[in-house]
DNA sequence: GTATCATTTAGACAGTTGTCTAAATGTCAT
DNA sequence: ATGACATTTAGACAACTGTCTAAATGATAC
């Protein structure tokens, strides 16, 4: 049976991602975005957290930049998904120490 | 039997913990004293990373504050400790998303 | 095109942080 | 007490960051 291919984080990876969960605003966003069944718009974020669109579109960029969601045009609108894989890798590297 | 006593984070400190491990050169040493069977003084991390005792010092006053370590004066000397108890607290918090 | 709505970019500002040097404190041996 | 060594504190500085406002861009509907 084939072997599941676990993604591995190098450090700097690990630093982008530990940089990003370090603003408390942005640990609750993707924690919001995590417990969703599929993707969100900025809408429902901008309902759900009290800051500007420009400020929500630079936290989604950190995380976007850490791999720890991706984003995708559709339309007007932005669709945005926590991904897991990403976040299980870190877990992963965490659990070593 | 009786049920192990699992610590859990409030948000406060789960803060004061991702802030810790932001910082690359705190995750360093962490990650070092975390591989130590026992305590470490301030001389063992001071060859091991090229920094000055005065930002030592400071890193570990932050490693502190997040229970992420221990300190002990031992005469001249400073053992310092992983507590692995809040890091897989801390793991368990993060394990919810 | 124009209007409208969603998102991004640019720029600014205040607050935080990692690091250092220099000086202070603590602890032990002589 | 003096000296030597370990650690901390104080203060400074540059770099980074979270946030905002204002303006720009992208996308759709009319």
């Amino acid at each position: 049976m084939p072997k599941a291919k676990q993604l591995t984080l190098d450090a700097r990876t690990r630093r982008g991602i530990a940089k990003a969960l370090a603003d408390p605003r942005r640990f609750d966003i993707l924690r919001h975005l995590a417990a969703q069944e599929s993707c969100l718009g900025c809408g429902d974020l901008l309902e759900t957290f009290p800051i500007t669109p420009a400020t929500l579109s630079h936290h989604l960029k950190e995380l976007e930049a850490a791999n720890l969601i991706t984003t995708e045009r559709e339309g007007k609108f932005l669709r945005v998904q926590f991904l897991r894989p990403t976040w299980e890798a870190y877990l992963r590297e965490l659990q070593k120490l």
